[in-house]
DNA sequence: ACAGCCATGTAACTTGTTACATGATTTT
DNA sequence: AAAATCATGTAACAAGTTACATGGCTGT
């Protein structure tokens, strides 16, 4: 639901076209997640069927606007409010993989940490190669979602080698 | 696709007939990510389609088993194989939220880090109780999945509390 | 007999996603 | 004049998800 309610967002800095939007989203994300523009149509016009925005009136052609209706302006601000939801925690391809490697196989469940490792400690170097030519004073979103990146990428070697100690402490 | 690939897993433990995969998915992952029923009927018929499986001749009423082809096969060595992509890094909700609402309106940030660090704090005390209370020699796949979920909310915590810094150095 | 679990399946729906068609405006 | 970008939209589909209908089996 993160993009219907990112739309809100945006439509809540005041009254915008379909292609602005998209342009006003990457450019808040800092270019971290390309929007597919069709898919701004698609959404907004969910968006109406629910109720929750509106077309500006008289406009029509290219370029027409949209703009928050009061349920749609509740939403976002229930949204906003409320913290990132965890109680069925997302589902995480990497700890499914290798949850089901270890009911499956366990014998396999080495070479797949390696492997892992090995992917993730090539996109620690490459974030950091990335934070090093950031500039906190200028591109503040940028460096923040790079911050976000290195930290869950250190967090996700911590707990690869968090596995290879457990399953290590198991077998003597 | 995670739940697609998580039957084929299964089932390359030897056929199964859905309700056991269902069972056999959440022991797998330690009831953490319970999965509704239907959906292991609807996943097996789209894999079906996909030729990725195929039913096990002459059984047909209840307990029907079902076994992977040949692609199916290839299909899930390719999943195990490589690891998890990161190229277009899956979208944070909290991330955007917090973007969002930097570009909309700067202001409202630290009530919102706040909120969300209150939140965040509140899970990692619920972990950490789990945690305590776990016996890694017996529910191995249960004490990863904590670690997981534990490493996981403090890189949350800390990335929180970095914003808050990067933010409060802006302002003088 | 009845409660509760085992078991299968389908219809309907949601969000996300892309490929395509179409044209206006701006830049080179 | 051509190329690039701005701009709108639709058709089609994938994957996930749930509510519901249906019935068999098991233990009390």
């Amino acid at each position: 639901m993160s993009i219907r309610h990112s739309l809100l967002a945006i439509l809540a800095g005041g009254p915008t076209h379909g292609y602005g939007i998209k342009s006003s989203f990457e450019s808040a994300t800092a270019g971290a997640w390309p929007l597919n523009v069709g898919q701004v149509y698609t959404t907004l016009a969910r968006l109406e069927r629910d109720g929750l925005i509106e077309p500006e009136p008289g406009e029509d052609g290219p370029r027409r606007g949209w703009r928050l209706t009061n349920p749609g302006q509740a939403a976002l601000q229930a949204w906003l409010a409320e913290p990132v939801p965890t109680d069925p925690p997302p589902r995480d391809e990497l700890t499914i993989k290798l949850l089901l490697t270890l009911a499956l196989d366990q014998g396999q469940v080495p070479a797949l940490l390696a492997r892992q490792r090995s992917a993730t400690l090539e996109r620690l170097q490459q974030l950091n190669r990335l934070q090093r030519q950031a500039d906190p004073h200028k591109d503040l979103a940028w460096v923040l979602l790079l911050d976000h990146f290195l930290l869950k990428t250190k967090a996700e070697l911590d707990w690869l080698a968090l596995c290879e100690q457990r399953l290590g402490a198991r077998r003597p």
